[in-house]
DNA sequence: GCATCCTCCTAATCATGTTAGGCACTCCTA
DNA sequence: TAGGAGTGCCTAACATGATTAGGAGGATGC
């Protein structure tokens, strides 16, 4: 029966293990790229066997899928903790805060950029489950935008796309520099220039 | 002894089969993308197995690197066809031209695209030769950008890092529609408003 | 005509994701 | 408290992909 104790034991270890195996696939993730998440590798940092994993994860998707959920969770409390930390008090403040926040928060590691970024491992496409904090991410910018105004769905596009292409300028031509970083204020006041027309 | 002319018969015939290769393994990443760009499938159209292509590249990154030479090629030619037919009388004119020509000719062959962001491909870096084309492609932008006055090395790269990314959000958000096609008009007017101060 | 080289082949190796099947331990229940 | 169900891990094996080893056959050059 659901419910008991002893049901919520096993579930609990069952969510442990599940946190275990993921938390080992990040560590492989960082220390040696996307691309050297092998079942493998994984299973050996948790002193467990490849197939082994199966009796937690469908495949290795389901993996990648479970890590793609955490990375946007992680970065929507970035953004949250970031707004407490500066409240914004204008437009432009606010679009500064979340475009550098998210800028600083893709550089720093470049893994989970990727992982973010669906497209760049062939053949994964998040589940809709996991698929809901980036969502939920993206609303919430779309939210804290509309209490200074901006509301107009293109415009969040744009911001967004330039954004990103600035991060992605930055980690394919100048990983661990700056070089991209230090156009980002520019790009922002330019965009906040052109929504006052 | 080189220059004889069975010499210049046999090279030929050894170009021309690297390039029946590179072109097979253009097909397949048309017809069924990147990841079935396989050693097996890529041989399989040219009436090979597999080992053999071996004789020709050294390895299937070695296929990767000409393609990726291929793609930043055709890239400058697509520049240069474009400029042809409508000269740039003006900045804007010319930002608006190399923006829309960039944005549809890696929009149109998601293959293509990806090859050319080699980040995308786990463990492939292209070689300093093949890297030599998206090197001239940047160059001949800056030379025509510097006819208009434009000179400045980071307006160059904000203005290559906003196209890029609304063509990243174009195909990871909207493949096969026009979201940020649509916008990308007026992001480059707001960008060349910038410049203008 | 004979030696050489070049291209392609088959067979085999290694890495990876994945499936099959079995053993042991835990936990519930009679 | 003994037995039975379910769970979690294991080993063995398989499929596919890149790659290497080694050899056969034909074109090329003397």
């Amino acid at each position: 029966m659901l419910g008991t104790p002893s049901r919520n034991r096993q579930t609990e270890r069952r969510e442990a293990t599940r946190r275990e195996i993921v938390d080992a696939a990040w560590e492989v993730a960082r220390d040696e790229g996307l691309a050297q998440v092998t079942l493998r590798a994984v299973a050996e940092r948790v002193g467990m066997r490849a197939p082994s994993l199966y009796s937690h994860f469908a495949s290795k998707h389901a993996i990648y899928d479970a890590m793609f959920a955490d990375a946007w969770t992680e970065c929507g409390r970035a953004g949250r903790e970031a707004e407490a930390k500066h409240p914004p008090q204008s437009l432009r403040d606010a679009m500064h805060l979340y475009a550098a926040t998210f800028f600083d928060f893709c550089v720093v590691d470049l893994a989970r950029f990727q992982l973010m970024n669906q497209r760049t491992i062939p053949g994964f496409e998040p589940s809709p489950e996991s698929y809901a904090p980036a969502v939920a991410v993206l609303d919430e910018l779309r939210d804290r935008l509309a209490t200074f105004g901006v509301t107009r769905l293109e415009d969040i596009d744009l911001y967004t796309a330039i954004v990103g292409g600035l991060i992605d300028a930055q980690l394919a031509n100048d990983p661990g520099g700056d070089r991209w970083r230090r156009l980002l204020d520019h790009a922002i006041d330019m965009y906040v220039d052109s929504l006052n027309h």
